[in-house]
DNA sequence: CTTTTGACTTTGTAACTAAAAAAGTCAGAA
DNA sequence: TTCTGACTTTTTTAGTTACAAAGTCAAAAG
């Protein structure tokens, strides 16, 4: 391979598994088809990753890197709570449009990985709930709104939406999602989301 | 069997049937179980039901009535809008502590089932809705709160109070509830209700 | 010395099958 | 009209095998 370097490497192989995975999952994808795509052998993806589902971990964990990062930049130029809100409402529904399915789920027999993707679920809340707080608090110091308890409030607002969609959705994980209730999921977060705002006004 | 009329063995039998299915779910329930808890035949529950199917709908109809009546009585009875919205949710608190093992779910492989419980389901949050809108529409009058389509803020007040036990509990259908989680989800609606009618104040 | 590979072994899964269990039927009894 | 024991049919399950995918390694290539 024409690699600079290890990392390099790495990222490549990355990028073909979180393709393969977006596309036909993770227990669908061999590791020979990851090999194909990038024309090197098999063997060579092992000199990387100790097994697949270290690689599967390192696919999440950029996916989600990247879904964050986007997430922060789009809430800190927001001028207003409403308008950070709406832009966070935005980003998680390309996001879930994009990997809906990476099939993390699908998953379960292994335990291992059972317990990453919970543990990076929560961190991924956690610190989804932090950038609401942190939203909210401006917006208190903007005297935009009121609220005794910023982070009780962002939290409930997170899970909230979070459980809006798996009301509404209401499917199997393995049937598809059509663009129409992705796009329902999405308006009914906006009036959610108007809710929240409005009981924070003076 | 000593029953009055036709009716009433029917009633025995649904009974008798939905205690089953409660503690240990409809697939893990012969017909034979039943009968010897009612210490009559097997032939006997043909007799007044076509099959286990028709059996399992009579039993989920009758749990969704009970819950249903006991969810208008409390909510009619309360003086406020806010009192009426508390009301309704420690009933259904009550009826999801009850019934979660009913395994309406588990028995994904019938598709008639699969539909009438698709249906009965969206039936209930209808009338739930409509129930949501009258407590919303009454606190209206009574000048607690204001709101130009109370329909559409009861349905997102549902579909939000659902979803956030959905994404508290966060668990496999095979997987036991424990109590606190319950009171953990009952306390985050509770906020959740208040958020909405502080929204709704004038 | 780092990276890559083809050929190899081991492990997991899907497709059969046979045995058991449960669903469902029916002629006749109460 | 209601109920039942004995029966047939259908569904589940547990065991098996065959194939595919995971994972290993000695040796080659740069």
């Amino acid at each position: 391979m024409m690699t600079e370097n290890r990392d390099e490497m790495r990222e490549r192989i990355i990028d073909a598994a979180l393709k393969r995975f977006t596309y036909y999952g993770a227990s669908k994808t061999t590791m020979s088809e990851i090999a194909e795509d990038l024309h090197c052998s098999k063997a060579s993806l092992y000199y990387y990753f100790p097994d697949k589902q270290a690689l599967h971990i390192a696919a999440l964990e950029k996916a989600g890197e990247t879904y964050f990062l986007d997430l922060r930049e789009k809430a800190t130029a927001a001028a207003t709570a409403r308008q950070a809100l709406m832009e966070l409402i935005a980003v998680r529904h390309e996001f879930a449009r994009r990997f809906c399915r990476l099939e993390l789920f699908k998953v379960l027999k292994d335990k291992q990985l059972v317990r990453f993707a919970h543990e990076a679920f929560e961190n991924a809340r956690e610190r989804e709930i932090k950038l609401i707080t942190d939203i909210i608090e401006k917006g208190a110091e903007r005297g935009e709104l009121v609220t005794a308890d910023p982070e009780k409030v962002a939290a409930l607002y997170m899970h909230a939406m979070i459980g809006l969609r798996l009301s509404l959705v209401n499917k199997d994980i393995s049937e598809e999602i059509s663009d129409a209730e992705f796009e329902r999921v999405r308006e009914w977060q906006v009036q959610l989301a108007d809710i929240f705002i409005n009981s924070l006004k003076k």
